[in-house]
DNA sequence: ACGGATTGGTTAATCGTTTAATCACTCTCC
DNA sequence: GGAGAGTGATTAAACGATTAACCAATCCGT
């Protein structure tokens, strides 16, 4: 009982007695067709629910208007807030989303382009899965590189290193002398800006602060809480919020306060930040701006890379350190 | 410096001075071409790094070997898990996944299946928005209808009827006799179905609990908890984890303890639900077998729904009433 | 050695749309 | 009234892969 399929363009004709390429001129303005006819035709394509076919038009034009997202991990939870912004500014530009999902695996990135490539996609948006870098001109469509501003043939990115010396200044005002850093993985390089802007702002303030990589995961982050030795720091840097997260808890098993022993900061602005207990202090992104650009970048009309600005989102899980002198206080600006 | 675009069938074929149908033939092992041939053809394919065209072999045979998927906002946590299963699904069998959000808006979610019919997707996995429901028979494709287990045209769903009970059996094994119920919207058919089983084992043991309805989110999780009065309760039951998690904060800014004071359960067993502490007691779907046979469904393998077991997964969260002869105590099974 | 099967291929049509090239008119202007 | 300029359409050739129909050999059994 299914529907019958969409009529073609030639039936549009046929039943106006018309040539289908007349019809296919009206129906998208161009060439050369009266303004009756236009109507006309134009009528009769919705009567019949005309759609065009889009296979067709992707084997004559060369267009496929699709473009393909690929993600390291959809099943992290900043991936589907960003591919929810792309997939935005892909509608507006009346192009879909063929997404991908790398899992982690750089053979898997590379099948996945290709793939998308031979289905015929405009172009292609990808966050390079850790360790793995893209080469634009191996690619025959225009991709799009988010990862970081340092990225060699990046084109858009948040100013990680920015949001590093942000949250470095934040802790650095409220007095904190001895911070931990949660740095992350190696190899991401993301994470390494975000490091990077941290320490140097520490530095500069004559801060050291002690370094540990891990994985961005929650897991990591509570391994860190359970075995270090917390009174030593009197803050927490974390490069990612699950590891953030995953500090916070472990340190409360432990009995040390957030932020009354010490100050956590996270990076991401993850649905959790706001939710858990205290609330995290943390980096947020301007995920939208960043596709919105993306989008304009393999959509021609821009050529340049940006980096987007970010926000420094304060909360309650940072306060000067115990035997600080109040500045600020615990919900410092 | 983008690279020569890939060879098409005919170039192959000039070069071996055959024709382009054997070359056809031979890439997909269909007719009949001599072994050495498609040797030949294959290799000589290979060499010059031939993709077939998509948009080609999609008109000629009216299959795009791609899929569309649409969810009610890819944003809230549940869908981008339950994306990369269908993903999965979907790679497992050499499709595609086109992916759309309808944004909780019933407009939103036609326009989307339209949009991708039009694009010549071979079939839809659709997890319907709130208060909406497809008809399969408007559609020209095979549609997965991934909602409740009682909507008519339903394929595959997770017995979230089943998952009430077990939720209402756990409380009612603990003791607890006065619970309040956080049904979640009145217009999803998922929450009915959540809310259906819990009052069902609720009712059969004498009790009747409190129902209030809000949306599902973490925001009207916290205004019950500021909201109410919390001693009339020893338990609440939410139909989401986001209530839930939302009503523990409150009710801990008011001075009541999980478990200790009242008992908490949500649903869906989102990454927050081990994280929040006191971690909670929920229930888990089995997305991936809900995703495989919604694919193999619209696969034309099976013509079955089905419905899937759901898991009680046990937290920190749940505990018998305070005032209680202890019958399982905190961790209980 | 001859009719029929089998093998290894070719031809040509087709999917639905776009687009350059062309055509048949009707105006207009001197 | 005839040359050009517009106007409103038509024709036909793509795009690249698939596939039914056809054809030319070769093989086999009797």
């Amino acid at each position: 009982m299914k529907e019958t399929r969409s009529s073609s363009i030639r039936e549009i004709a046929a039943g106006l007695g018309v040539s289908a390429a007349t019809v296919s001129n009206a129906l998208r303005g161009k060439g050369r067709v009266s303004p009756a006819m236009v109507r006309q035709i134009r009528a009769r394509a919705h009567e019949l629910g005309y759609v065009p076919d889009h296979a067709a038009r992707a084997l004559r034009t060369g267009k496929s208007n699709t473009i393909g997202l690929l993600v390291p991990n959809i099943g992290q939870p900043l991936f589907p807030a960003f591919a929810q912004a792309v997939e935005r500014a892909a509608r507006q530009r009346g192009l879909a989303v063929l997404i991908g999902d790398s899992r982690g695996d750089a053979r898997q990135q590379d099948f996945e382009i290709t793939n998308m490539i031979a289905r015929g996609v405009d172009a292609l948006v990808v966050i390079p899965t850790r360790g793995t870098t893209i080469a634009p001109q191996s690619v025959p469509v225009p991709v799009a590189v988010i990862d970081s501003a340092a990225t060699a043939g990046n084109v858009a990115a948040s100013d990680h290193r920015e949001g590093g010396r942000m949250i470095a200044r934040h802790l650095i005002d409220l007095g904190h002398e001895r911070v931990l850093l949660l740095a992350g993985p190696e190899n991401s390089l993301v994470a390494r800006e975000r490091v990077g802007g941290m320490c140097e702002l520490f530095r500069s303030a004559g801060i050291e602060p002690v370094l540990k990589h891990s994985d961005a995961t929650f897991e990591a982050g509570t391994a860190f809480g359970r075995a270090l030795d917390l009174h030593r720091f009197t803050a927490c840097a974390a490069a990612y919020d699950a590891l953030a997260v995953g500090f916070a808890v472990a340190a409360r098993e432990r009995g040390c306060a957030i932020p009354e022993d010490m100050s956590l900061t996270g990076f991401d602005d993850l649905m959790w930040a706001q939710i858990v207990s205290p609330s995290l202090t943390t980096i947020r992104q301007d995920l939208q701006a960043v596709a919105d650009h993306a989008l304009s970048f393999v959509a021609g009309e821009t050529d340049a890379s940006r980096i987007f600005p970010i926000d420094l989102v304060v909360r309650e899980s940072t306060a000067s350190p115990p035997a600080f002198p109040r500045k600020g206080g615990r919900h410092a600006e």
